[in-house]
DNA sequence: GCCTTTCGTTGGAACGTTCCAACAACTATG
DNA sequence: CATAGTTGTTGGAACGTTCCAACGAAAGGC
C-alpha cells in the first residue's frame, strides 16, 4: 500500500530518458534504440510500473475494451457463450467488461450506462429483455452484436444465432426415423428463441407428413414448467416428447417417472442447448446441441469487425445446431424395425 | 454514431454555466442553485451527456470501482456468490468489474493485472489458483478479500468462508442420527475447501464414536470423479456416502444405480454446496448448502470497509452451512445392526 | 453603514497517458 | 561536400474530468 504508483514519468527519471520514449517503449514502438528498450523496461520492473488503463484511454481516445452483458450469469448456456467471447477478444487485445444485469430490464439498462461510461468500444449482448427502440438507441451509440435472439434486426447492429427452426427439425426427424409418430412439443414460452423452435417442431411435423399428429403444449424454460406441461401432455399419451430446452426437458423426465412410465423405454424426450449437466451420469440426455462457444467467437470476431469498419451494413449469422444422441431416445415400443 | 461525444464543456455552454458548475451540479453537490441545477440537467439530457469515467477517475484519484475474479463461471456456486457481491456493491456506489481467469494461474494473474490498470480500488477472489507469494503481493497492493479459501491468512486481507468443517459435521451427525454407520467419506482432491470437509468427517465420526468405521476415498468435484470414488467406495459397502461437493454426489449416485442399488434404501447420499440443479425433480440431492449469495454480501461489506479503513487488520469471516434434507437419504435396511 | 459570513459560481491546475511536430546525430546520395 | 533521408529522442499539447482557491453578491452582526 503506502507510497503512490509510479507513473510513467517515475520510471523515466529512473531510466533517464523522457516520458515519450517511456511510453514509446511500453507500446512496443520499433522505433526505440536497443539500449533506451532494456532501460526502460528494467526500471518498469524494479519500479512496479503498471500502466493506467484510465489515462491511456482519455489520451489515447480508444478503451480497447468492450462491454458484455449476460441475461444471467447462472445459466450454464451463457457461461460457455461467454467463454467464447473472452478467448477470442484477449486475442484481438481488447479487455472485456462483463455485467450481469440480472434479468431484470432496468438494472440492464443501468448496467449498459456504466459500461458506456466507460468508453466502452463495442457491446456483445448475451440475450436480453430490451425494448426495440432501447436496442436501436444503443445500436445507435457503439457498435454491438446481439447473441442468441435474431428477432429484432437493425441496419446498425449483427446478430448472431442458433438455427433454432433447423435445430428442432433435427429432433423430430430423427424421432421420425426411429419410428415415432406422437410426438408432442413441449412450448419454452413467449420469448423469441422457444417460438422459433416450436415453429422448427411445426414444420418438421408437416415435412414429415404428421402435421395430424402435431400437438404443442404451453411451457417454459426451467425444471417446473416442463414438469406442468409434461404432465398436462401426457394425457395425450405420447411416445416421444421435444422440449424447449434441457432444464425443461429434465422436469419433463422427472413427471414421466412420476407417472409410472420409463425414459426412453416408453418415452423419448429430447432437449435444447446441450449444456453440460445434460451429460452428467444420471441425466443422460439426448438433446439438441448449441455451438456454444463458437457463437461467442462469432460475435467476437464480427464485433471487431464492426469496431474498425462501423459503417458496415448490419448481419444475421447463423450458426448450425447438431443432435447429440445420449440415452433419452428410443425405438418406441413395439415399432422396431419400421423405420427405413 | 459519428458525432463527437457530448463532454460536460458542449453541457456547460448549452447552460450557460461554467464547466465546473456542471460537475458540481453531476456529482449532486448541495451547494448549486436550484435554477442553475435544472438547467444543468436539462442540457444534459437533450445532449444525451454522458459522464467519461476514464477522466473521472483520473482527476478524482478514485475509480469507484471494484475487481472481482471468479475462478470459474461454469460452477454456479460461483454465480450465486456474485450475486450477493453484485447487490451489495451497487448498493454502495461502487461498479464492478468481473473477470474469470478460466481456472488458469497465468490467466488469474494476467487478469488481475488488468483489473489493477483499471485503477480497481478494491479485490475480492472468488477462489483462486495463485500462489502465496503472489497473493500476499496483490494484497500489498489494494485491499483484498478471498472468498471460498480461509487457507491463506495474511495480515492485509480478508477471508470470507463457510464453514466446511462444521458443514461436514452436521451431514455425518445426521445420518448417524438416522441409524448409519458405514458412512464412507469421497474426498474431493487436494484443494484446502476439500481437505476441511474431510476434516470435517473425520473429526466428525470421532465424536460420534465411529472412528474405526471411518473410511476415506480420494476423488474429486466433478461428476466423473464422484463416480470414479464412488465406484471403488462400493466395495467397502457402506449404506451411506458423504460426498465432497454436489457435482460428486450425482456421479456418486449413478455409479451406486449402475451397480444395480438404490438411492436411497440401499445407499443414502449427502452432497456439499447447496447449487440450484440439486433442487431439480429427477436429482433431489440431499445437501449442505452454504448461504451463497450470504458468502457474497459479507464479502463485498467487509470490502468496502477495508477501502474505506485500508490499516485495518485483516480478518477470517466465517458463514455457517446448513443440512438440506431432500430425497437422497433414509434409514439404512435394517437400522442399527449393520455396524461391524 | 462597515465588516464578516454565507451562497453560488468561476477559471485554472492537476491527473497520467498518447500523439504530434520537431529535433540532433548519423548515414547514404549525387 | 552539401543535401536528403533515417534513427532515436524530446517537450508540449491534448483528452475530460475533479479539485482548489478565489470571486462577487447578498445577508447578517454590531
Amino acid at each position: 500500500m503506502s507510497v503512490a504508483k509510479p507513473s510513467i514519468h517515475d520510471v523515466a527519471t529512473l531510466a533517464d530518458v523522457s516520458k515519450s520514449l517511456v511510453s514509446l517503449a511500453l507500446m512496443g514502438s520499433p522505433r526505440v534504440g536497443e539500449e533506451s528498450r532494456a532501460k526502460i523496461l528494467k526500471a518498469a520492473e524494479t519500479l512496479g510500473y503498471r500502466k493506467n488503463a484510465a489515462a491511456r484511454t482519455l489520451s489515447a481516445k480508444r478503451s480497447k475494451t468492450i462491454g458484455v452483458l449476460v441475461l444471467d450469469l447462472h445459466n450454464p448456456v451463457f457461461a460457455e457463450i461467454l467463454d467464447g467471447v473472452q478467448i477470442e477478444m484477449r486475442k484481438n487485445g481488447f479487455t472485456t467488461m462483463l455485467v450481469s444485469g440480472g434479468d431484470d430490464p432496468v438494472f440492464e439498462q443501468a448496467d449498459i450506462d456504466t459500461l458506456m461510461q466507460f468508453q466502452i468500444e463495442g457491446l456483445i449482448l448475451i440475450s436480453h429483455r430490451l425494448a426495440p427502440e432501447r436496442l436501436a438507441a444503443i445500436a445507435a451509440e457503439v457498435p454491438t452484436v446481439v447473441v442468441t435472439r435474431s428477432d429484432i434486426q437493425l441496419p446498425a447492429m449483427d446478430t448472431v444465432s442458433n438455427d433454432d427452426v433447423a435445430g428442432t427439425g433435427l429432433a423430430v426427424d430423427y424421432l421420425v426415423q426411429l419410428g415415432h409418430s406422437k410426438i408432442v412439443c413441449l412450448s419454452g414460452g413467449e420469448n423469441p428463441p422457444s417460438k422459433s423452435r416450436v415453429q422448427g417442431y411445426l414444420q418438421a411435423m408437416e415435412r414429415n407428413s404428421l402435421s395430424e399428429c402435431a400437438r404443442v403444449v404451453a411451457g417454459g424454460l426451467s425444471d417446473a414448467t416442463g414438469y406442468a406441461a409434461a404432465t398436462e401432455a401426457l394425457r395425450m399419451s405420447p411416445t416421444a416428447l421435444v422440449v424447449a430446452n434441457d432444464f425443461a426437458a429434465m422436469g419433463a423426465i422427472a413427471a414421466i417417472q412420476e407417472a409410472g412410465l420409463r425414459v426412453p423405454e416408453d418415452i423419448s424426450v429430447i432437449g435444447y442447448d446441450g449444456i453440460s449437466i445434460g451429460g452428467l451420469r444420471n441425466v443422460n440426455l439426448t438433446t439438441v446441441s448449441q455451438p456454444l462457444a463458437e457463437l461467442g467467437t462469432l460475435a467476437a470476431t464480427r464485433l471487431v469487425e464492426r469496431i474498425n469498419n462501423p459503417k458496415e451494413p448490419g448481419k444475421q449469422l447463423k450458426v448450425s445446431a447438431e443432435l447429440l444422441v445420449r440415452g433419452t431416445t428410443k425405438e418406441p415400443i413395439g415399432a422396431t424395425g419400421l423405420a427405413n
